[in-house]
RNA sequence: GGCCUGUUGGUGAAGUGGCUUAACACACUGCCCUCUCAAGGCAGCAUUCACGGAUUCGAAUUCCGUACAGGCUACCA
């Protein structure tokens, strides 16, 4: 084909394309940022709902930009319009929102690159194709389905390369006429790649998580738009990344393979290619068949995003937990800065994990304890009580009526480097410190925990007469190990443990005792710190309620 | 079938040719501390890095092959 023809076939496809290349080019200019500075984008499509690995790389895309006062931004993919699903744009911010994966920039969020949804920029991808038909580069291709199964069942039995190029390529070098002809027909046409690619060439591609990496050179006449006139994943990819000013590309490693295809469109649009750091999967070793395989929702419920919420799992620890797979040394820095925040952490490519990672939810967990032993009392109770305002509404007003005590017991061994590690969810809540509340505090309690020993509700109440709760808790112990003695037991397990037939018990039996009838368990925090924000009162309650218990 | 990638303990993993008799964390076990628990301290937990070859004075680290796993092979993303 002759330029001209070139030229009258790009008028005949697009006519209604006016705007060129330059337009684009002058509309989206070069950003405004500091040296180093790297934009992110989460290109979600709403076909389905969001999971633990789309927040994994949503996660990476924010802090990258953040620690490089860059820019993050959200550009949704919708350009199947086949398999949308409907909300599905609303989940994605409101999962967003909900999960504290902020970007500053994007769809809903505002910004000087929109529109941020593909299916706003069918103009833009047209021009760009359009300038590629006139340059030869691209072509419309009449094959139907069926003689593309057919080609490619051939290409099976005959063991050689799948896919539209060279001779398979056979629209490539319709004459004018030809297509004109076609066109008149009504027949149908996807814009094709008139791909330069040499597959008996090699090319290198440096990935800033894999590393290098070698391909052959993409020879395939890839779709660039569809029969609808949409672009595909790639073609829309390039464009929008290079408009959008995109520095940094991070996805899923299910991406890796089209690598060769996004460089060469890269080149033949004469863009400057994006950097690329792709994430691999988060994957479970199966219970059953030992095998690692992908995760899924429906077997592994920590994989949707509704667990966490449902579960109590404060967003902030599963940020820890998604900072701990993206870098593999996140997790020392984080045990040693106790007083540190994540935004402190700078993260890196080299760091990221190249193989699969493995989901671990005994880890996830213990982030989670460690995150509740860094927060003071007034915190774990406004997060809880948030919580609990959605998932269980009739503790949330109990925790509101009993606010101030709540916080003090929430505070107890919070003092020190030794904070307690005892919750690890919100849901948990409830059940560890149920001895908190009076009015959820019933009898039944003494019965859910070693409920077959019985107490001695005299001597404990004797105790509670001759009971300080003014002193420290030095004193206290030491007042609690005379009344021991007094009574004929050992001041320190140590010394009964010599002598067992002299004494009664030791005070720890009278700790237990204590602890049994205000609790209703036999472990529980400082014993000591719970009387004093109980006091007398509240304490000689709890002794009566174990005293008609236990039938004493 | 083809093309890519990966494979280190019960788990997540560090490790880029000698500093590794394989870090750290989680889990587990034992001891210590101790009124219980949690926390904390100490100790134990892979003589070995999927397997087989090769290169090298020297390999978990480089190369080749095999096995296994994952991804891609769409007018899906």
């Amino acid at each position: 084909m002759t330029e001209e023809e070139r030229l009258e076939l790009a008028e005949l496809l697009f006519p209604n394309i006016k705007k060129t290349r330059e337009d684009y080019e002058k509309m989206y200019p070069e950003r405004d940022l500091p040296e180093g500075a790297m934009v992110t984008r989460y290109g979600p499509s709403p076909t389905g709902s969001v999971h633990l690995g789309n927040l994994l790389s949503a996660f990476a895309d924010m802090v990258y930009a953040r620690q490089t006062n860059g820019s993050f931004f959200l550009r949704i993919e919708d350009t199947d319009q086949k398999r949308m699903i409907e909300g599905g744009i609303e989940n994605i911010i409101g999962v967003l929102h909900d999960f504290n994966i902020l970007p500053n920039e994007g769809y809903s969020f505002g910004g000087e690159y929109g529109p941020y949804i593909q299916s706003e920029r069918k103009e833009i991808y047209q021009t760009y194709v359009k300038d590629l038909v006139k340059q030869g580069l691209a072509y419309p291709c009449f094959m139907t389905e069926e003689e593309i199964a057919q080609i490619r069942e051939e290409q099976e039995i005959n063991k050689v390369q799948i896919g539209i190029y060279g001779m398979y390529a056979v629209d490539r070098d319709l004459t004018l006429e030809e297509i004109k002809e076609k066109l008149a027909n009504g027949e149908e046409y996807v814009i094709r790649l008139k791909s330069p690619g040499d597959a008996n060439k090699q090319i290198e591609i440096v990935d800033l998580i894999k590393g290098k990496m070698k391909f052959p050179e993409r020879n395939l006449d890839d779709v660039l738009l569809k029969k609808d006139g949409t672009p595909t994943y790639h073609f829309a990819h390039v464009i929008d990344d290079h408009l959008m000013h995109t520095t940094h590309v991070i996805r899923g490693d299910e991406w890796v393979s089209s690598l060769p295809l996004h460089i060469q469109l890269f080149e033949i649009l004469g863009f400057k290619s994006v950097k690329y750091a792709h994430i691999a999967p988060i994957t479970i070793k199966d219970q059953e068949t030992g095998n690692i395989r992908k995760i899924s929702k429906r077997k592994d419920p920590w994989f949707g995003v509704k667990y966490y919420d449902e579960n109590g799992i404060p967003i902030e620890a599963l940020h820890l937990y998604l900072a701990t797979i993206t870098n593999t040394n996140f997790e020392e820095w984080y045990l040693n800065n106790t007083d540190k925040d994540i935004s402190e952490f700078k993260f890196s490519f080299d760091k990221q994990a190249v193989g699969g990672t493995s989901f671990d939810e005994a880890k996830l967990v213990n982030l989670c304890k460690t995150y509740f032993s860094r927060k003071r009392g007034e915190e774990v109770y406004n997060e809880t009580y948030h919580w609990a305002l959605k998932h269980d509404e009739e503790y949330a007003k109990l925790l509101e009526e009993n606010k101030e005590d709540m916080i003090k017991f929430f505070d107890i061994e919070k003092d020190g480097p030794r904070p307690r590690k005892d919750i690890a969810k919100y849901s948990d809540v409830r059940e560890e410190f149920s001895y908190a509340i009076d009015s959820i505090f019933k009898k039944e309690n003494y019965s859910k925990y070693d409920g077959n020993k019985t107490y001695d509700v005299v001597l404990i109440k004797e105790y509670v007469e001759q009971l300080d709760l003014s002193v420290t808790n030095e004193e206290w112990f030491n007042k609690t190990k005379e009344f021991a003695m007094e009574h004929g037991f050992a001041a320190s397990p140590k010394e009964y443990k010599k002598s067992p037939e002299e004494y009664k018990g030791h005070v720890g039996d009278i700790c237990e005792a204590i602890r049994v009838m205000i609790t209703g368990r036999t472990k529980s925090p400082d014993l000591f710190s719970i009387m004093k924000v109980l006091g007398k009162d509240r304490i000689r309650d709890r002794i009566e309620l174990y005293k008609q218990y236990s039938n004493q």
